[in-house]
DNA sequence: AATGAATGAGTCTTCATTCAT
DNA sequence: AATGAATGAAGACTCATTCAT
């Protein structure tokens, strides 16, 4: 009744209809909380309040709902949206740009993409690529660009500018992301971050700034 | 060497007995490669060369397996033998600490325990909380009993020790664990660990080296 | 009658969908046939003409489907239809009370529901309780209030009435209970029940009757 | 060392080892508790205190056992050491003889064995056969007997002796038997079995005594 | 004779997937 | 398009039985 018109009807394959996005945010309720084993369809249909059949409507099976789901988290964890302010100065950038990757990597709610697909990733490694490209070599990248015209600009003196990037973002996660990972404290609040954050921040700088 | 002679079987339930030990390694390798949901007690007791029923004569079902070869791995993973030169200068020491964990991490030869243990810590807390403390933690440990002496010795001159020794190896596994964890490098040469690791060494000395 | 029309299907959580019905059918021929152990569940999805997984999908598990079962023949061994007819003199009661009695016990289609029932009762004693209270206990209970009556009526001298109604019942099954449930004897047929029956209630009415 | 002397070896399969009665102790307790689909061999040779191994050294296998088991359970609940006192008056003998009969059948101790085998007697039929003759059929005929030659000497009368014995046996169970197998009611107190059967002494001889 | 480690067939149960409606 | 009933392959686990010692 409140169907499309026929002129332009929503096919199930769409790649955007609403009943799609809301399989998708089922799953990846259910994937992340359990992994792709641990997960059932049935679990992921009630999670999605549809029938376990729509499930097969819009996805040929488990393994193409999953990679979707992750897909789909990549295209979020992607920084399409953080540009970084060149007006800031160096340390302002590295601290909002550590600050943002850590939120993104311990966020609270729900599970954690990058357990999920590192868990899989031995079974399903283009998946594995693909994440790692997409989300933390994206990350890295971008600094690393920063970096480049910061060396450049003379402000930084930086040899191998992507090892550098590296460096700042593992160096953020200290103390932070295993012990949320490994159940041992909770998500750390920004605060926590905030601190750890400032702490990789004037590490970076001793190493690689330039004295004036 | 003090295994028993062959002519006296062990019992069964022995904590050490050949056989147990077949089946750990059996379990190892399938659970490191496929994850606990996707291991199944049927390729175990085949990579273990031993029969399904085996297996429930060893331990009781495959959480307890699991777990066992985990309390295993954590052994194994464990730091009694890398013990701390004194005499070293403290880029040696930390050059080595940090060439040994990433040796650990990136080892090539099988799955990924930290991974796997990664995956299920969700689902199984405590093992979550049992691995950190064993394996990073006391690794983190180490390196901050190290950089309290060294900052006494006013070698360096660090606020918190138990951050800067998490710095320090998070940023030796910059550009190398997560490619190798993510399928896109295979698992780095111990060469190209080192040049990692030398570059973290020198980001961490200008932080917090005293300027003599 | 009242079952839904064909053309709407009933859910599988029904309580009484045709499929239930079919799957309780099946389980009570092997069950009855094999006991609750020896009863397997593939058994009965051959058996009820479903499929394993189906079973599942009616009744949680092995033990539910079981104590399903036992439920359904607990309504069909209870008493609701046998009414006693206040016109006919004492003997006639006893004699269509017993033959009733005895034909259920011993009816000739498929295992017997008492014998499955005291094998595990042991072990489900709550199911025993309910089978006793809702089978023999009902068909004393309905004898004794009979009893009562007559006896009220002056017909009957009876001092404990629920004895009496047991020992009648007890007494019907003389030399026929036991040979057929050991697989002695066949299911005896309806004449030779009479007979038996016959003998029981000369008995009871020498011991019970009030003599004019 | 303290084996039999070399010149008397006791045979494994000998019909009465001690070792061979003491495992038939253990399947005795495990059987009649949990039935013989419910009964593992492990539990058993756990119960008699003897490796699984050997228990294949005396009985070729579960079903070996099981029916060994019940025909020493048949031994036992013969009634050879019953012997009717023909000094007793008639009431006397039966009360004596349905008081044996009960408390055999409700014996506290341990499972039931009548239970236990009736739950199989479908599957095994022999031994449902064997066991009806040698223990009910047995006390049935040991009464009939009696009776007939009560009947001879003219102080009873009675049509069918068989019919008479099992009548009054089946009586005696009366409010007892079914309840306790049930699980409604715990083992009935020899008190509990005397006024019961009192009872069914009274209705037995009020039908078949020869009123003088 | 006695053991107990080892086996593999068989059990209950789950779950991805299909299909009639 | 959406459902949910039905399936059967596969998984964890048990247990009667065998066999080397």
């Amino acid at each position: 009744m409140n169907s499309p018109a026929p002129s332009m009807p929503v096919a199930a394959g769409d790649e955007d209809s609403a009943k799609r996005r809301q399989i998708l945010l089922g799953a990846r309720q259910v994937f992340l909380d359990l992994g792709f084993d641990g997960a059932s369809m049935g679990e992921i249909a009630k999670a999605a309040g549809v029938s376990k059949g729509t499930l097969y409507v819009y996805f040929t099976d488990k393994h193409t709902l999953f990679e979707a789901m992750c897909e789909c988290e990549m295209r979020v964890q992607g920084i399409e949206k953080l540009s970084i302010n060149p007006d800031d100065d160096v340390a302002s950038v590295l601290r909002k740009f550590g600050q943002s990757y850590m939120e993104l990597l311990c966020r609270p709610q729900g599970g954690s993409t990058i357990r999920t697909i590192m868990a899989i990733a031995e079974r399903m490694p283009e998946l594995g690529r693909r994440y790692y490209h997409n989300v933390p070599a994206n990350w890295i990248g971008k600094l690393a660009d920063y970096l480049n015209n910061q060396t450049a600009a003379g402000r930084l003196d930086i040899g191998n500018t992507e090892l550098a990037a590296s460096q700042f973002l593992m160096s953020c996660q200290a103390t932070l992301f295993l012990p949320f990972i490994m159940q041992v404290s909770p998500p750390p609040s920004s605060e926590r971050i905030a601190e750890v954050v400032e702490s990789a921040v004037r590490m970076f700088l001793a190493a690689y700034q330039v004295k004036s």
